[in-house]
DNA sequence: TTAAATTTTTAGGTAAATCTAAAAATTTTT
DNA sequence: AAAAATTTTTAGATTTACCTAAAAATTTAA
């Protein structure tokens, strides 16, 4: 059984797993908003546990085990935006931090009960997958909005940023998940984006595009 | 802002002074399974942030602000204790462990929407008053079921104990909260109870009929 | 391939919440 | 109203998760 902090350290280090092999510990102490000697000290401590390898210098990388407790928690904090969403109205963007708490409740019964309440969503509000209790993840196939060619078309299915900001920026837009857009032109000088939705145009900014996620419905 | 530790205290400070006015250092140990030293230095603590009232050798008090803080905790600990059974059909044995961790969070906005999702409910599972948003209960009106006399009548509205031996028993025996209930005999011999369900008779020791609190339909 | 810059670790400390053992105050009993 | 029993507090430690400042290792640049 591991303490809040633990569970956000495994939580963290899982989440800059998707980007680098060996994680850094200035990295961590960045993102958990800490000092890079408190995770030091941390790291020490998980891989007395057996949670992650550690070499000196070299950062860490999650074992197995860890691997599993992170996923679980990632699991219980998706399922939990699924419910404050879909249950309770609250907004896309204001479900993240209640949703960092509610993560750590410890009742394998209750996360059951609530998937099963919820209807075994696949994904959560901003399009993230939901492991199953086994800790396996559905098969996605995202392409990113930028990507996409003039004329192609696809289903808005994920964002890859969270900030409260850019997430009402999409509301206003109305650019939210299970639209389905069309990519009408691509403006040479600053390679923002015109996008035809099913009754409007709207323009977004290169940056904003590269958060949104399509899955593309057949097409080039 | 509480530590989860401060407001297990003052919860339990609250609970204990439904029955004392000055709630004895002993008493709170014994409730939080810890010992009467580490009582006595969170009591300083509480006192120093203006939560209780504290007089050496003579106990504590919560003052209005300590207890609107145990009155919120209190909310939000029943108000999941109905989500767990009216939603997640968590049996009323079975949610007390879970609320107890789900208490903690802290975010307003999901207690009202919560309060709201489940219909403004008056009562928990076992029949314990809500206080509303601004910290008021319900007037309740109660009496055990050991006082009634042969031939009174009433409805189970709540029981006074909580643990799960208690509460299983009940549920075997079809006592639970709602159900119309008579006094059909009281023994003489060891003060068991014969009561008259609408289906059937059961007959409770004394120490049953203590705990079990009736709300009585005019009647005597 | 040294020097400089960056990253990481170590050493030594702090605050919160706990503990044990012993001292002090209060209450109960005789 | 002493003595005995009980309750409560103090003193001094421990553990967890932090911190700062300085040292060590690694990486980057000259």
């Amino acid at each position: 059984m591991q303490s809040y902090t633990e569970e956000n350290y495994l939580k963290t280090i899982y989440h800059l797993a998707e980007r680098t092999t060996n994680v850094q510990t200035n990295a961590i102490a960045e993102q958990m908003q800490t000092k890079p000697a408190s995770v030091t000290d941390m790291i020490k401590k998980l891989a007395d546990k057996g949670l992650v390898d550690y070499i000196k210098y070299q950062g860490v990388t999650l074992t197995e085990t860890g691997k599993n407790t992170a996923i679980d928690i990632v699991r219980k904090h998706r399922l939990w935006e699924v419910f404050l969403v879909d249950k309770l109205n609250f907004k896309w963007d204001e479900v993240h931090d209640v949703a960092e708490e509610l993560e750590h409740i410890r009742s394998v019964e209750l996360i059951e009960r609530l998937d099963e309440f919820l209807g075994f969503p696949k994904a959560d509000p901003h399009g993230d997958p939901i492991p199953d209790k086994n800790g396996r993840f559905a098969k996605t196939q995202f392409i990113k909005l930028i990507e996409l060619k003039v004329g192609d078309s696809g289903t808005i299915t994920g964002v890859s940023q969270h900030s409260s900001a850019f997430l009402k920026h999409l509301e206003k837009l109305g650019l939210t998940l299970g639209k389905q857009i069309q990519v009408s032109d691509v403006t040479d000088f600053d390679g923002s984006v015109e996008i035809r939705l099913s009754d409007k145009q709207v323009n977004i900014s290169r940056e904003v595009a590269k958060h949104i996620l399509i899955s593309s419905n057949g097409k080039n």
